[in-house]
RNA sequence: GGUGGAGUGGCCGAGUGGCGAGGCAGCGGCCUGCAAAGCCGUCUACACGGGUUCGAGUCCCGUCUCCACCUCCA
């Protein structure tokens, strides 16, 4: 058995067959850096960074493409707002963004192409549509699709064009054709700035959103190319959109489209609209990265993931267990993708990456692991602790490649200090003084720092 | 109006008709000088009403409720 996907043009999971068998090639829509990340943003990022690092387990040469798109209306109209220059802003916000995939252990994207450097791409594009009779100049710099050109608009997310609910912007734009076309290309007003528009034969203007993609994909990936994945909430019109031109133009593009829920709260989807958002930066002043990987990737990727004020406790306490049990046992220099991992998780995993029944795979190995350290056979640990490792080396979350080692300099002072407490302490137990022995534990708790003990003595931790 | 998703125990969250998901929290126990950690056990479930079946959370019919996309959205 090997993986099945969830394919959402065709609702249905397919086995996954690469156009080139060991190769895949990735395109994600990345952000729109118009605004910090919050946690819907990454989840959809750290959703396919785990299909990632499961093809290139299972033996896959990977190409990800994430593109970032760096210009459109709001980055304008905030821009506009801030007395900025756009690019500025759409800088400031991708940094973000970058902080925040570094943070939580993404894997870099094997290109990340911005939508501003690819206008020539997205020019020929537009040129073979129009050749093609399946997009038209409206006026200078205007250029649309023509979607009654296209019979097969529609298909991915399984809509006739007559029974769309004619949408808002089908009133302004007075010079398209069917209120369903959509734009290629946008003329430069006059009020936005010079920079933000490029010349092309069609006249002075700037990308549409679904060009871009369009672009960018087959510059990075060729005509055809295995999965294109995003957030549940680009189906439509985007990545309907973004099939419509490619195919029209001549292309096979994605083969496979893997779409990922959203997170929610209540019930409703986080979003800036509903000033519900919780950006990263802000969680992870008060919690590790890891954790916060941990509670994103727990569920799975096109379930919605309902936030609650327990979730990071909830996964934090989780968390904590997995880290101090590998902690106590494992060796940091092993060769992880050499370990076999169990037959259950391999088969969670290709079940269109069902993480949380990998996670229960995880646990049941934690558990066999704490019992054979609690009964002091270390060896048996030490084995389930590899086997741990490897698990969560799929999910990004190896507990030793996050540990915090801080000052290294300053550890070790630490260090130095706890044990001379611990030895006095142990000296006072020795002697049946429990009350001096409590007090050590009592200052040293009060510092943060926890103390266990054992039949081979006591350890410490930071809480 | 069109298209799609969802309703599982206190919370989160899997579930491919045939014991038990898993995690967090709770409760009881073991261990401990006392803790902590760990281990063992344990209580809470499948929106509602019918039906099919030896057997249904899982299939069928109906009802209710919620969410989303069709405008920018991970």
């Amino acid at each position: 058995m090997s993986l099945r996907l969830y394919d959402s043009a065709t609702h249905a999971v397919r086995p996954f067959e690469p156009l080139v068998p060991g190769q895949v090639g990735i395109y994600l829509c990345g952000a729109t850096v118009q605004a910090p990340p919050h946690i819907g943003h990454v989840r959809s990022a750290l959703a396919f960074d785990v299909l990632v690092r499961w093809l290139r387990r299972t033996g896959h040469r990977v190409t990800m493409v994430r593109n970032v798109t760096d210009i459109d209306d709001k980055i304008l109209a905030k821009a506009n707002e801030a007395g900025q220059e756009w690019w500025a802003l759409a800088y400031a916000n991708e940094r973000a963004f970058t902080a925040a995939y570094d943070a939580l252990g993404l894997l870099p994207p094997t290109y990340e192409p911005r939508a501003t450097g690819h206008v020539p791409a997205m020019v020929e594009l537009m040129e073979r549509l129009v050749d093609r009779g399946h997009a038209y100049v409206a006026g200078p710099g205007e250029v649309w699709f023509d979607v009654r050109s296209w019979s097969a608009y529609g298909e991915l997310t399984h809509q006739s064009v007559d029974d769309m609910k004619p949408s808002s912007d089908a009133t302004d734009g007075v010079a398209k054709h069917h209120p369903a076309d959509f734009a290629l290309w946008k003329a430069a007003k006059p009020h936005e700035p010079e920079s933000a528009s490029w010349d092309t034969p069609f006249g002075r203007g700037r990308p549409g959103w679904h060009l871009e993609c369009s672009a960018m994909a087959q510059r990075y990936l060729g005509d055809s190319f295995d999965i294109h994945a995003g957030g549940l909430d680009l189906r439509f019109p985007h990545h309907e959109n973004e099939q419509a031109q490619s195919r029209a133009a001549g292309f096979g593009f994605a083969q496979y489209w893997l779409h990922n829920g959203w997170v929610t709260i209540s019930g409703s989807k986080m979003g800036k609209s509903l000033g519900n958002s919780l950006l990263v930066s802000t969680l992870l002043a008060d919690v590790a990265p890891a954790v916060l990987r941990y509670a994103l990737v727990g569920v799975r990727y096109r379930s919605m993931l309902e936030w609650t004020p327990e979730t990071l406790s909830d996964a934090a306490a989780t968390w904590e267990r997995l880290a101090s049990f590998v902690e106590r046992t494992a060796d940091a220099g092993a060769d992880l993708a050499a370990v076999a991992l169990p037959e259950a998780f391999v088969a969670a995993m290709d079940d269109d990456l069902d993480i949380p029944a990998a996670l229960a795979v995880v646990h049941e190995t934690l558990r066999a692991g704490n019992t054979a350290l609690a009964a002091g056979r270390r060896d048996d640990a030490a084995a389930s602790a590899l086997v741990l490792r490897a698990m969560l080396d799929v999910l990004g979350l190896d507990p030793t490649a996050w540990s915090t080692t801080g000052d290294a300099r300053a550890a070790a002072a630490l260090d130095v200090l706890v044990e001379a407490q611990l030895e006095a302490r142990a000296a006072a137990r020795g002697a049946r003084d429990f009350s001096a022995a409590d007090a050590i534990r009592d200052r040293l708790v009060t510092a943060g720092i926890a103390v266990e003990d054992s039949p081979t003595g006591s350890r410490w931790s930071l809480a």
